[in-house]
DNA sequence: TATGATTGGATCATTATTGGATCATAAAGA
DNA sequence: TCTTTATGATCCAATAATGATCCAATCATA
C-alpha cells in the first residue's frame, strides 16, 4: 500500500542529485528531516536511501550523516572546448536560424543599429582577416542578445569562446579569402535586412545559406 | 551532534569562492570571525577550511590568516539556472528541430533501440507524471546522444538542468495531466518514426509540434 | 627593535545529533 | 485471503559539534 514507495523517494533525491541540487561531498538533510519532507516514514527514506547506496550516489556514515558521492554532473565545459569546428557549425545551424527567428519578435530599433554598425565594420575590413574575424563574432553575438533571451545569449557566449581556439584560428584564417568575407558581407547584409522588414523565416533561411557557406569553405580549408 | 556539520559550511565556502565572492590571494576573515557568521564552533569551522585546504582551493598560514588559491572561476553559469521557463522552450524551439535533422544522418539502430525503449517507458508512466517527467528528459537527451556531436550533447545536458528547477517542477506538474502525457506519446512515436525512416524534415516539423503543445501548456498553466 | 594584539593550531570532556536496527501494526494489492 | 510494504515507535552505538583554554606564529606600531 505504498502511497509513496521507497523507489518513488529514490528517484527524487536521484534527481535533486543528478540536478546538481546536492553536490559532491555535501551532506544531506539528516534522514528524520528528509523523511518528514517528503512526507514519509524515516524507515522508507532510509530504504530509499539504501537504494542510492547501492548505486554508488551516497554514501552513509553512522552518526554522522549521508554524504554524496556522485561526480558533480555540470563542471566539463571541456566539451565545449574540445568541440571540432565541424561540431561547432551543426550547433550553429541549430542556433542561428531560430535567433534570427526571435530578433524578429524581440529585437529593438537599437539592435539593428547596433548589427548594422558591425556590418559596416565588416564591411571596411574586408582586407584584414583578423578585425572581420572579430566584428563577425560580435555579429553573432549581437543577434543572440537582441532576442533578449539569456539562456540563448549564454549558449552563443559559450560556442563562441570554442572559435577562438588556435587550431579553429588556423583553419578560419585559410578560408579568410577576400572573395569569402566579401560574400559573408552580403550575406549578413541580407540578414540584416530580412531582420529589419520583420520577415523571421526569411531571415532565417539567410542565416542558414550563410552557415551553409562556412561549412563549405571550412571542409575545402580541411581537405587543403 | 551537527545541527551544521562542517561538511555544509565547507560547501558553503567553496561556493562563495566558486562565485568569486572571495577571489585569488584574498584573505578570507578570521577563522572566529568567520565561525561566528556561520553560526558555528571554531572547531567546526576549521575543520570546513581544512577540507578546503585539501581539496587546494585554500592555504593557511598560522598568525597570517587563511588565503584563497583556487584559480579564478570564469564565466557564471548562473545564466543557465535563473533562465524561465519561456526562455527554455525558446532554446529548445532553436536546437531539438535540428538535432532531428542530425539524428536521421548519425543515428545507429541501437540509438532508435533506446528512443523505442524510452517511449515504451513514456507509455507506461501515463498516471505517473514523475517517471515520465524522468524518461521524457531521458528521451531527449537520448536524441542529442544520437547526433554524435559532443557539443550539442553538452548543451542539451546544460539546458536539462534547468529543466529539473523547483518552480518548473512545479510547473511541470500542473500540466502533466493525464491527457497530455498521452498527447506527448504521440509526438515521441511520431518523432522517432520519422528519424527511423529517415525523414529528417519531418522528424523535425513533429519536434516543432511536440514543442508548440509544450509551450501552450505551459502558458495555460502560467496564466492559472 | 620591542611590545601587544591578532592570527591560526591544538587539545579535551561533554553531549546533542546522527544513522542503524528492530518490531508490532496497518494498509494496499495479489 | 495472503503477501507485501509503509508506518511509527523505541532503543542503541557512532560521531562530531561544542565551548573553553592554551600555545605559537605573525603583524602592526610605538
Amino acid at each position: 500500500m505504498p502511497r509513496r514507495s521507497s523507489a518513488d523517494v529514490a528517484s527524487e533525491v536521484r534527481r535533486a542529485i543528478e540536478s546538481g541540487a546536492y553536490r559532491r561531498f555535501e551532506r544531506l538533510p539528516p534522514s528524520r528531516q528528509l523523511a518528514e519532507s517528503f512526507g514519509v516514514a524515516r524507515n522508507t527514506l532510509r530504504d530509499a536511501l539504501y537504494q542510492l547506496e547501492k548505486e554508488g550516489l551516497l554514501e552513509t556514515r553512522a552518526g554522522s550523516g549521508t554524504y554524496v558521492t556522485a561526480p558533480d554532473q555540470k563542471a566539463v565545459p571541456d566539451a565545449v572546448a574540445e568541440a571540432t569546428p565541424l561540431e561547432l557549425i551543426d550547433a550553429r545551424f541549430a542556433l542561428e536560424p531560430h535567433i534570427c527567428r526571435l530578433c524578429v519578435l524581440h529585437g529593438k530599433r537599437e539592435d539593428f543599429e547596433t548589427l548594422d554598425q558591425l556590418c559596416q565594420k565588416m564591411e571596411a575590413s574586408t582586407r584584414d582577416p583578423i578585425a572581420f574575424a572579430e566584428a563577425d563574432t560580435s555579429f553573432h553575438r549581437a543577434l543572440a542578445s537582441a532576442t533578449r533571451n539569456t539562456l540563448l545569449i549564454w549558449l552563443i557566449g559559450q560556442i563562441n569562446t570554442v572559435r577562438s581556439l588556435d587550431e579553429w584560428m588556423r583553419m578560419r584564417h585559410l578560408t579568410l579569402e577576400e572573395s569569402i568575407i566579401s560574400q559573408y558581407n552580403l550575406q549578413h547584409r541580407e540578414i540584416l535586412n530580412a531582420l529589419r522588414s520583420r520577415e523571421p523565416e526569411r531571415a532565417a533561411v539567410k542565416m542558414k545559406d550563410h552557415l551553409e557557406t562556412a561549412r563549405l569553405s571550412l571542409m575545402r580549408a580541411a581537405d587543403a
